[in-house]
DNA sequence: ACGTATTCTGGAATCATTCAAGTAACCGTC
DNA sequence: GACGGTTACTTGAATGATTCCAGAATACGT
């Protein structure tokens, strides 16, 4: 399945701006919006920073993109969604990788008192350094 | 122990600025910075933005206090220390309320593969919504 | 009490992100 | 294959949380 036909799956319009996103995020995981930005301008040069940040929710609202937010680091946005899976964040560098979950099915999921709060999701973040990070150090 | 011994023993000054941080800690958990300033004015009107702010940087430093970062929302701080206990967090309104570790001791500490990553601590936020949001929704 | 390192004040600057208004482009329909 | 309406994009400015800077004030060891 081409993107082209997976933005129509989910209503929505097949733009240059859209599917260059989807193209950077493809090959390169837990990119930044700047990032995202600077990746898309090499194909579309004109791209505003208003046009990756609209892209970027249009997409994540669909489903297509999930978006972390790493405590002290501006937002990141990959394109595995729908699976349960974690991050370990670096501490040098705020390089960012995926975790499959630790214990079995979705253990987080199940918080010993809820406090009365409707619990939807869990999210687990790990914090650690990187391999270049580790012999820096 | 009183507030002034916990900031001597961390090799702290004792400042005015400081006891009354962590006295609006104390009453009042998951504070956000300007609810923290808010709090310190009540009893030292002069109190600056930045005071505040470096004060909640020492004492997180310090390990007298803890930072937590909701995605989407500005950094509370909570006296809580030391404990590996997580948060929940309303979808709705902001509000954070405690959440004790799921599964036994630390299971989400464990990650199935680390990509040679150095891991340190884990972290795990539940998202939902809070009882009063609950009703409202 | 003195002196100095640390902390606090006040004001401006930074960063990521969002808002607003106008222009351009996708795509269902003719 | 062109039309029109809705949606997306562009440009430019604004926002909010946090940080930087320089100078005045304060804690506390001597």
């Amino acid at each position: 399945m081409t993107d082209t036909d997976l933005l129509r799956r989910h209503g929505l319009r097949v733009t240059g701006p859209r599917l260059a996103v989807l193209e950077a995020l493809e090959s390169h995981a837990h990119l930044g919006a700047d990032e995202v930005l600077r990746r898309v301008r090499t194909t579309l040069p004109s791209v505003s920073v208003q046009a990756v940040y609209d892209v970027l929710h249009a997409l994540a609202d669909a489903g297509l993109l999930r978006r972390i937010e790493p405590a002290g680091h501006p937002a990141r946005y990959e394109r595995r969604t729908g699976d349960n899976h974690h991050h370990v964040v670096c501490r040098g560098c705020g390089a960012v990788d995926d975790v499959d979950c630790a214990v079995g099915h979705a253990p987080c999921l199940v918080p010993s008192s809820t406090s009365g709060f409707a619990v939807e999701a869990a999210e687990v973040t790990f914090w650690g350094l990187c391999p270049a990070c580790r012999t820096t150090a």
